[in-house]
DNA sequence: TGCACTTAGGACCACACGGTCCTATGATCC
DNA sequence: GGATCATAGGACCGTGTGGTCCTAAGTGCA
């Protein structure tokens, strides 16, 4: 078995909505990328379109877990250079895909929180996921930060951050504007860094 | 004469915007809120439906740079403040309208940004006035701040990181998590703000 | 052999939407 | 009084869209 038709539906939906938006992406546009052979293939595996969408960030997300997050659990690496190398990568994502991407769930938040409460509460978790993992990250620094660093809420402070620079750079273009911002918000998380704690 | 249907069809426009979006705004929704007598009488003020948007996308930020952003420019009350209290401007009207609206540009921007060349060239001047404002007020606050402070930088990132904020609290709906980033934000202005240098 | 699932393919529908066109009635102003 | 503009109102169209329905052929499994 290769990969199945369901699947190859998600994955030929998946690039179309990174390119697109969700509501630009028609259900014939994933029927051609997927070469089914008709609507009646399509509603064989979904309900409805939604469906399909919901599917399709929820796998976003896993990717994004497995892959883009994988870098701040590396356990041969500092955490705090770890958290350097993923803002990094996400400055690099955007910057080699023309800017036309801003985040992959901020581009859906903006569209789809306020169409359907199924996706508002998915993305809800998404958010919180990824927050969990930068809480994570952070409580391993804790010997080297000052006593008084509110993970959680750093946290959302950086994704908050992260995800505004990449719409801005999604409007903007600039390439130095987000490299700019990005490393502010190092510098930023530097500051909650006790003096006098080196870190290795 | 009152107001002219030319601006009531604008403004009609412009609350349907802000309250669905662009694309879900339908020329129809138009016609009825502004109650015109039919597409005709739309058609005679407008060339198209895109034509209306960049005209309320420009009236948006001409309300903005008057209303939201004036508090910037209070020359009675102190630089410092004058931030602190356009940031807790945004975070209030963001929880008076229970966390729908996310930011009047991020939303857009988002929106419209890939779809319409125009739209995103108009929303990168958006974005430069209203970073211009902030740059004049750091310039301001020049005296008292760090030598290496790069006001350019920083005003995109107090951008960023309002948006980013924003855009999370229309996901999250959550008044706390929006003031912590807004804290947090102040903070961060704060530590390039010179030690022993007293504001008053 | 027979059942269930998958692929194939096409007809069709209802609806929303942006946009055009046409006619007719007041109002305003030179 | 004629020209121009604003209001009124409705018919109409093309297109895209999500979604339904129906038929038929192939495939694997018990």
């Amino acid at each position: 078995m290769t990969t199945s038709t369901r699947d190859r539906i998600i994955d030929s939906a998946a690039s179309l909505i990174a390119e697109r938006g969700f509501k630009r992406t028609s259900v014939d546009d994933v029927i051609a990328r997927a070469e089914l052979s008709g609507k009646s293939h399509f509603y064989h595996y979904f309900r409805s379109k939604d469906e399909l969408g919901l599917e399709v960030l929820g796998r976003q997300f896993e990717g994004f877990a497995e892959r883009g997050l994988a870098i701040l659990r590396e356990p041969m690496i500092e955490p705090l250079e770890r958290l350097h190398l993923f803002i990094d990568s996400l400055v690099a994502l955007q910057t080699e895909r023309g800017f036309r991407i801003g985040s992959p769930f901020g581009n859906l938040a903006s569209e789809m929180a306020d169409m359907h409460e199924g996706f508002r509460e998915r993305l809800t978790t998404v958010f919180d996921r990824w927050a969990k993992q930068l809480q994570a990250l952070l409580w391993e620094m804790r010997p080297s930060l000052a006593d008084d660093v509110d993970s959680a809420r750093l946290s959302r402070f950086i994704i908050a951050t992260l995800e505004g620079a990449l719409m801005m750079s999604k409007v903007n273009r600039d390439a130095e504007m987000l490299r700019g911002i990005a490393a502010d918000l190092k510098r930023f998380v530097g500051t909650h860094v006790r003096e006098g704690v080196s870190s290795t």
